[in-house]
DNA sequence: CTTTTATAGTTAGCGCCCTAACTATCAGGT
DNA sequence: ACCTGATAGTTAGGGCGCTAACTATAAAAG
């Protein structure tokens, strides 16, 4: 539960007394924000919770999902998509991959190396980098924990029908397309939304 | 942005693929919940990155807008729903309402303090205790925050409908909702989801 | 009145995020 | 060869979450 956020939301109508006094205040566009926010928090903190039980956190979750593209096993390639092209193996390509720094990615395979998940090794041609791999007891603890993970996901989402599943998508997509052009992503030339490329 | 999140999403396609290595993959939820994490957390940076321009934090903004229900004026009335109840002002109290440790509160009431935002004081009757409350800088900076910050919210949102907004906001709450069953909020007898008491 | 228990707040230490500064290596231009 | 600049990775230090252990005070139980 990555993030502080106030326990119990203000009633709609309480944002409707605000906006009386700050003319900028959308209601139901704070109403959603705050909504999103909180449930994005509670859905994380469902599966953190699970994580954190086997001793993980979602940031090394994250990394060993990437570097498991890298193996050499039937398992690993189905869930790349453009499967042929090889998964991350550098800190800085599994950085840029989970979109954080390379500092944290340091820190991050650090503590996963420590824990025995992961083994730095030397690039031979290159001697500036380093080549991360998953150790033998990093991918059966991916076996043994993503069918739970699976189920949990599963069972977050009961609730909504395939249909509102659906419905969900494509509003939550609307909400991160706009926060993409906020955000200023004006990046390379490519259509930067929604043009997934990497595994679970 | 507190989340460490893949940064391009798997095709919806590749889970299908998945879920035939894994029984226990719902294609579906998982990329409701993938989604769903991932516009929380661009939503939050999008908000964060203005927060942090202001040399503030979201957790810290948390604490200023319950304190200031605590102020005695007519815009902090407004934003209290039960608006008669006094806002909280121990650190006990911040921390349950924002749902943090107290050692985490501790923590933000100090770097508050040092940056002149809050003023900690003695309880004359309870001397355990101690009272926060804002000072003027804060509410200067709030008044003068709290109207970009809802422009940035208002803006996000842009791109919804109403009736837009009003779906995605039940659809959320069937997910809290979940969540909430998840995570055991067998707590009091309240009915403990969605009862919103608190301030924007 | 003393002992026990509960409560408020803090401190200490860890994880994971960041930025900024640093080292080592590589590649290009002269 | 020799600077220059780019790149890979790390280190240092800060913020803000957490848990666990601690101090001081208050309240309850004997």
């Amino acid at each position: 539960m990555p993030l502080l956020l106030l326990k119990d939301l203000p009633r709609y109508e309480c944002l409707l007394e605000a906006a009386k006094e700050f003319p900028d205040l959308d209601p139901s566009a704070s109403e959603v924000f705050l909504h999103l926010l909180r449930a994005g928090d509670e859905a994380y903190g469902v599966s953190d919770r699970n994580l954190v039980s086997h001793n993980i956190s979602q940031g090394r979750f994250c990394v060993l999902m990437l570097l498991w593209r890298s193996v050499q096993s039937p398992a690993a390639k189905l869930l790349g998509p453009d499967c042929c092209v090889p998964g991350p193996r550098t800190p800085a390509e599994l950085a840029d991959a989970a979109g954080v720094t390379r500092a944290t990615m340091t820190g991050l395979i650090d503590t996963l190396e420590r824990d025995g998940f992961v083994k730095r090794e030397p690039d031979p041609d290159d001697r500036r980098m380093m080549s991360v791999r998953l150790t033998p007891k990093a991918e059966e603890f991916l076996r043994k924990f993503l069918p739970e993970h699976f189920q949990i996901t599963a069972k977050l989402m009961r609730t909504l029908t395939e249909s509102e599943r659906k419905t969900l998508v494509q509003l939550l997509n609307k909400i991160s397309q706009q926060a993409s052009v906020m955000l200023g992503a004006a990046s390379e030339g490519a259509p930067a939304v929604v043009s997934g490329t990497q595994a679970v």
